[in-house]
DNA sequence: GCGTCGCATTAAGCAACGTTAAGTAGATTT
DNA sequence: AAATCTACTTAACGTTGCTTAATGCGACGC
């Protein structure tokens, strides 16, 4: 016990930059000078400090000035589920971005659950969190971003975002990219179209869909209330949407997804009748996840670019983090069409990767 | 107060927040700040004085003190990367499991490095974690493992273990699934098989590989040493392996994967080649996700009940945390061979979910 | 029921530290 | 030799982080 004592009081020594000055030999001007990067010190004795602070274990981030007033370089990652690819696709490169300024990340999931959201939030604000990057927004709640703002707690909207609350926002151009996609469906020839969306509370959902519908409507295809579906934002959701959409006396020839999870489960449930996609039903989605784009699915979808997204997401945070401002960015990445062959090509157009 | 009195009655004798303050060299009102989450305190203070406070004992409320030793009711969860389905598996259901009682998650990726291991877990342990949950553990490598033992910091590890340190360890019995697993492809009367696995310096990649040719050995097929291939966890590792090893001039008649991304990757570039799967190549993986259970994938592999193995992770994880104890547990969770028809079995054997 | 004591909380004070503007010595240029 | 520039020091400042001291509150003795 009292040995555990001991040990554990045992704190490391702090080293001050005065005492790197004096090991160096010089004021602690100039190791302030050396460790901020300012002019004014010779190459050589730079060097010299640098090696000497290094030696002693110097940690600039001690305590005092206007280093960044207590950061926790802790940051939240709100997600609906870390189970759809798309979500732990941001995952990963988020925590890799931050980790690279020595940043640690609180992963929450909300199911997309409202009160978990809004909850979720309270208790990330709870533990002093630097800032939030927000994946799972929806679009008539936002008390979770309510609630960050009144704590000043910077936030970055991912992909969705909220109808009301202004904000710094990543995502890609849902609109384009619907209706680009739903135009190579449209230039397959096909005409009995259906949608399957994930929920409508989300922004980038909703956008997809309106989309579709006005591409379809622009080439004179109604697309009807029955044929556009909303489901939850996993392989299940579009399994569900399958059973209703192929139940039907007259079942769509394509079926427009608006997202990779949920056109991998409407093709799961086409598979399982007997269907043969593309000659008999046509499946798109979009997410561009990796699997869904391999050679043993080869699914034609719209690919957002994970990774600039992530790094975009944080370096935008970052940046009110450090210097906060009331002026937001809307940060659209560039989406790329990818064609496989579930929409009908020829397999030729399968390219790797 | 009166001693011999509280000892008499057998209670145990009441920690003041004062003494904790002398015990480790702050004033009162230290304690009291870093006890309400109050600012004013440096984030190294704050973790020494809850550390102290713990090994203590000390309840915050003199007598009305129904809560726990504060605890940060925060866990890390390290993982050696976010992609592979059977991690973000596991994370989800610990994430859901720790939300139930009010736990915080922080999850780290080590990219399967070992410095960046030994790093994130000095860094977890810094945050004052109050228990880590670790599925990146290396059989050599248990620097890591010692940090967080050093500061006296529970952890379990899960599906890979540490052939050193001794610990709590929630897994599969990999040995007799690849046993099984092994076995049901030589049923199919293939004999010339290869073998991948995910790196050998996990312990469960490992296990397999020795159980697959030891079952094969058993049936007396031995298995060359280039057709042994050891590979990244990912799709891409699979795919440089099945390069390999069907660019030979005798390319085998079925490949056993340690891991479902492997086996998928392998797919993926047998299909690239033109290969049909079973009738030219069998390939079974073991893992179980999700998505190479289904029916576009038909995979026969092992299926490792993800939820109960974190669900049990984290309860032994919390028995740690509440109650220390030098006992170690290893629970083995019961895993389930699931046949789809990459082996060759008939497609009506792939029962749905 | 009132006063006192113990203990936790909270406000005010103060020392330590890193930053930065102003100052200075020496070297180089003009 | 005066001027300028470089490389550093000195000194003042604003923060932070912790302590000392004052406050508040409930328990217990009288």
């Amino acid at each position: 016990m009292n040995q555990a004592l001991a040990e554990a009081t045992a704190r490391p020594p702090k080293v001050s930059a005065a005492s790197v000055a004096r090991a160096c030999g010089v004021s602690p001007a100039t190791v302030s000078y050396v460790m901020n990067g300012k002019p004014g010190v010779s190459p050589e004795t730079r060097r010299h400090v640098i090696r000497v602070a290094n030696e002693l274990g110097f940690r600039p981030n001690g305590h005092a000035g206007q280093q960044e007033p207590q950061l926790n370089r802790v940051i939240g990652l709100i997600l609906p589920n870390i189970v759809n690819q798309m979500y732990t696709g941001w995952a990963e490169n988020i925590i890799t971005a931050t980790a690279r300024d020595g940043f640690e990340v609180f992963v929450a999931t909300t199911q997309d659950n409202p009160d978990t959201l809004a909850q979720v939030a309270s208790t990330l604000a709870a533990r002093n969190v630097d800032g939030v990057i927000i994946a799972a927004a929806l679009r008539e709640d936002s008390r979770a971003l309510r609630t960050l703002r009144q704590r000043r707690i910077p936030y970055i909207c991912l992909s969705r975002r909220s109808d009301h609350l202004p904000g710094d926002f990543v995502g890609i151009d849902d609109d384009t990219a619907a209706t680009q996609l739903m135009q190579h469906v449209l230039d397959h020839g096909y005409r009995e179209i259906a949608t399957v969306i994930g929920p409508r509370f989300s922004t980038a959902s909703l956008a997809r869909e309106q989309a579709f519908v006005r591409t379809a409507a622009a080439a004179e295809t109604t697309i009807a209330g029955e044929r556009k579906i909303s489901t939850r934002l996993n392989r299940d959701g579009g399994r569900v949407a399958a059973e209703k959409l192929l139940a039907t006396a007259k079942p769509p020839r394509a079926i427009v997804c608006g997202s990779d999870e949920i056109a991998i489960g409407v093709m799961e449930h086409a598979l399982s009748l007997g269907l043969r996609i593309p000659e008999d039903l046509a499946v798109v989605g979009s997410d561009g996840l990796p699997h869904s784009r391999s050679a043993l699915v080869g699914l034609t979808t719209i690919v957002q670019p994970v990774q600039e997204m992530a790094e975009k997401a944080f370096d935008l945070l970052l940046k009110q983090i450090t210097k906060p401002s009331n002026t937001f960015t809307h940060s659209l990445c560039e989406h790329r069409l990818h064609i496989g062959r579930t929409c009908g090509c020829p397999p030729a157009d399968t390219t790797r990767r």
